[in-house]
DNA sequence: ATGCCGTGGAAACCACGA
């Protein structure tokens, strides 16, 4: 099964890159950020005609998430993330996908910092963390995908002394990171890639992308039993290079058929009392 | 390194992004 991540930048706008990248990439499930869509404008029928199925929660003008499953509808399990009911933002939509939870999430980009929107960054990332605790509890596979907002590291940064006081890369904001890794969650792109240089975000302005100037922010983390099967893990990059297209590149990871369940073989083991 | 580009929405500019 091969999932992937990809913040479009408006679903709308992107749609001709968007299709073409799903022909290309033939990607499983998909989560998508920043749709800048309201819930009636999001494209369904030329998603549909593409051999997805979808669900979304969108938002006039802003934010905006979808998970994308093709050849059946995926099924909604939750949107919105739970913890303040005055927080009306679109960043979160969660559903299942043979028997994998994928949470696709969409972190508040905080700048400038410090100040409200970072609060409100650092706000949310308690909440999901939260969240993402009671969901490795739950011992299910389970992957959160999504654009994090954060270089966990400064390999992550093509340079990193000039982004230590924003919100994207701030202490405050990579340590929120690490507590969340910790419940038991793996970083799948870095785990398959150790010391590699991954960017899956590069600027539109001061040619950014030509420089090899981006950031990893679009991030996958597995649970324990899906960091097992995990096969591969990329980012299409090349996709940032296309017309008219978003300012990250999709970002995917393939896991292995789950296997089947072992034959029952004799116990050999003494019990424990 | 400062939104230098790009999107969406409202009103020919503004908010927002990273």
């Amino acid at each position: 099964m091969k999932i992937a991540t990809y913040n479009v930048n408006g679903v709308n706008g992107r749609l001709p890159v968007l299709l073409r990248w799903l022909h290309e990439a033939e990607p499983d499930v998909v989560c998508l950020q920043e749709l800048k869509a309201p819930e009636e404008k999001f494209p369904l029928l030329a998603i549909q005609e593409a051999g997805y199925g979808a669900v979304w929660h969108g938002q006039k003008s802003w934010n905006g998430v979808a998970i994308l499953r093709r050849g059946a509808d995926p099924v909604e399990t939750m949107r919105g993330l739970p913890g303040d009911p005055e927080d009306l933002h679109s960043r979160y939509i969660e559903a299942a996908v043979e028997g994998v939870l994928i949470a696709c999430l969409y972190l508040p980009n905080g700048n400038p910092a410090p100040g409200p929107k970072f609060d409100y960054k650092l706000r949310w990332f308690d909440r999901f963390t939260k969240h993402a605790r009671s969901l490795i509890s739950k011992k299910l596979p389970v992957i959160l995908a999504g654009d994090f907002n954060v270089m966990p590291t400064e390999l992550d940064v093509y340079k990193p002394e000039s982004w230590v006081d924003d919100a994207l890369f701030r202490p405050e904001v990579r340590e929120a990171f690490d507590r969340l890794v910790t419940q038991g969650w793996t970083d799948a792109l870095r785990h398959l890639h150790p010391g590699e240089r991954i960017y899956t975000f590069w600027d539109y302005f001061r040619n950014a992308y030509a420089r090899n100037a981006g950031l990893r922010i679009d991030h996958f983390l597995v649970s324990p039993e899906l960091a097992e099967r995990l096969t591969s893990a990329g980012v299409d990059r090349d996709v940032r290079s296309w017309e008219k297209t978003s300012d990250h590149a999709p970002v995917w990871i393939e896991l292995a058929n789950q296997p089947k369940p072992a034959k029952k073989k004799r116990c050999t083991a003494r019990p424990s009392w």
